[in-house]
Order: C-alpha cells, then sequence, then structure tokens
DNA sequence: TTTTACCTGAGCAATTTACTAGGTAATTGC
DNA sequence: GCAATTACCTAGTAAATTGCTCAGGTAAAA
C-alpha cells in the first residue's frame, strides 16, 4: 500500500468535482487554479481517474469532467488506487534457506493484514461521505455562529 | 499524511521485535538477513524509531534492540510517523484572491478531515493487535488442519 | 584490549514528483 | 467552414525522495 501527494491530490481534485459537477462540468483549468496544481499534472492525473472510469470527459467549449459515476458510488481506496497504484509488493523474495525464513514470512502476512485493513477502512469511505461530513461540520459551525449572535443581541437588549 | 515502502519496512522490523523481543534484545544484522533490508539502511530507521523512543538499543557482545515499551502500547501511527513524518501539509498557498479561493479551503480541510480518520484508525492499532490477529489466524489454519487430519484419520479406520 | 554492537555522515543509482512544451481530436458558436 | 475551446496524448526533465552502500567512527561487555 501507499499513499502520497499524488493521491491526496486525486482526491481533493475528485471533492471539487463531486462539489461543483452539478451546475455542468468542470475544467482541469478551473481545478488547476482552484488547488493550485500545475495543469499537466492534473491531466496525467486524470488520464488515470478516466482508465478506471472513476471520471467522464466532455470536450469542446464548455467541456470539462464530470464523476464517472455518483460520489456515493466512488470510495477513497477507488481513487488512490487509480493514482498511486496499491502496489502489491513484489519484493517477496526467494527462499534464501536461513533459519530465519519463516519469520519473514511471518511478519510480511501480518504486514498485508494490516495493509488490508487499511484498504477496507479506506473503501467504505465515500465522496459523498467526506462531503456529507464537511457540510454537517460547516452547519454545525453556523449553528454555533447564530447562537453566538443569538446571545450578543440578547446582551445588546439588555443594555 | 504518507505512506510509504519505508514505513512498511520500520513496522515489519518492529513486528519482528514484537515476535523475538522476549528471548533478548534483537540484533540489526538479525532484521537484516531476516527481512532482506540492508544493514544500513536499518539502523537509519532505527535512529527515527530510537528518537521517538518505541525502540531500546543495547550495546555490547549479546546485545541488540528491544521495543521501547510494551506491543501494546506502540500504534501504527506513531511507527509510520517517525519514519515517514506525517507532512501536515505546508503547501497551504497564501490566499491567491480569486473566485475560488473558499473551494480551496473546503476541499484542503475535507482533506484535513479524512487524514484525520486515517490517523485515528492507525492509532488504535497496536503492534500487540496486529501480533494477536497473526496468531488467532494461525490457531485457525492449525484447527482446520487438524480437523482435517482427523477426517483423514476416520477415513483411515473406515478402510 | 579486543570483540561486538550501535552511530554518523557522505554519497549514489533508481524512482517518483511535479512540471514544461509540444502536439491531436472533438465540440461549439460565428 | 473557421476559429476558439476544451479534452486528450506524448515526451522530456529538474528536483526530491527512496533505498542502499561505504567508510569511518563510538560505546559497552568479555
Amino acid at each position: 500500500m501507499r499513499l502520497s501527494t499524488k493521491g491526496r491530490y486525486a482526491v481533493t481534485a475528485m471533492l471539487d468535482l463531486a462539489l461543483n459537477g452539478t451546475q455542468g462540468p468542470v475544467t482541469l483549468a478551473d481545478i488547476s487554479e482552484n488547488q493550485g496544481i500545475s495543469l499537466s499534472y492534473l491531466e496525467q492525473l486524470f488520464a488515470a481517474l478516466r482508465s478506471k472510469g472513476l471520471v467522464r470527459g466532455v470536450r469542446g467549449p464548455g467541456g470539462g469532467y464530470y464523476l464517472g459515476r455518483d460520489s456515493a458510488e466512488i470510495s477513497i481506496a477507488d481513487i488512490i488506487c487509480a493514482v498511486d497504484e496499491w502496489v502489491e509488493y513484489t519484493r517477496r523474495k526467494r527462499e534464501s534457506q536461513t533459519i530465519h525464513e519463516g519469520q519473514r514470512c511471518l511478519t510480511h502476512s501480518l504486514w498485508d493484514d494490516l495493509s488490508e485493513q487499511i484498504f477496507d477502512f479506506l473503501t467504505d469511505i465515500s465522496l459523498h461521505d467526506l462531503v456529507k461530513r464537511g457540510e454537517m461540520r460547516e452547519a454545525a459551525r453556523l449553528e454555533k455562529k447564530a447562537a453566538a449572535a443569538q446571545i450578543v443581541g440578547l446582551k445588546e437588549q439588555a443594555a
């Protein structure tokens, strides 16, 4: 398993689509400016995303990108796999006949276990979940603000 | 957040300590042979682990490394942070006065949310958990084997 | 005092990151 | 049809990181 800035760029770009895609396609130029990523780098990322069907491009003026399917059906694992490729590590060396041989297998299988747990965790989180979670947090913030404003108002009334 | 082979090496090496540390310290030379990682690279990793108190070195003949504290008290997040440094990304550019400014903040804070969720997830998994989980799986495997052997035995009796 | 281990730092090939520069293909509005 | 706009493709490349080696340390135990 692997997780780098590349994966982060991909996820934030996809979030951008999820947030803005409702009112027509989103251009890479927009995202580029939006997220501060170079256009060509985005193109590379989106080539990978497109090949996995996670996004759908529309050419011509007024074109851009849509999500490939509903945001609830796109998991974070999907996105990260597409660009970072979950290198199921090829390093498993041929048997070297030491007394430690079994030990290596054991630690490696324990790592595989962990890797799978993380993968499952990221599979259970969808783009939609992230957006919804953000909205809930925003709503809570506004509510707090409103409550604070009300208190200020009461104080003013009292004064 | 960041997760690479470096983190994997660190975790598997720590697992090695957790598994073999009960019968005296484990030398880096052992781990090196064990996991197929070069000695000097291990030394670099362990320097980072040691600085965070995750391992404790014992010098002299018969020396080696112990876990810095109980395996139940060492989380995967601890280990990965020590070697991969959870780059709380400094990329947050100074405001560029575009109409998209708010959008960027939003996607970034959504990512931060996710990052935190992953971190919490990895904080909740200890070395001990991984080892125990592995043992349970091993036990299940042996039980299965024993059951299979019994079936074979019954067949032989029947014959 | 010699063995055995940990520690330090320089350096290096391979890979990855992020970007630049140049295209072509499809779609739109004139 | 023509020009503008956008996706899409290919290649190259500087900088950083990864994974590792080499060459020396220093510290503790026999």
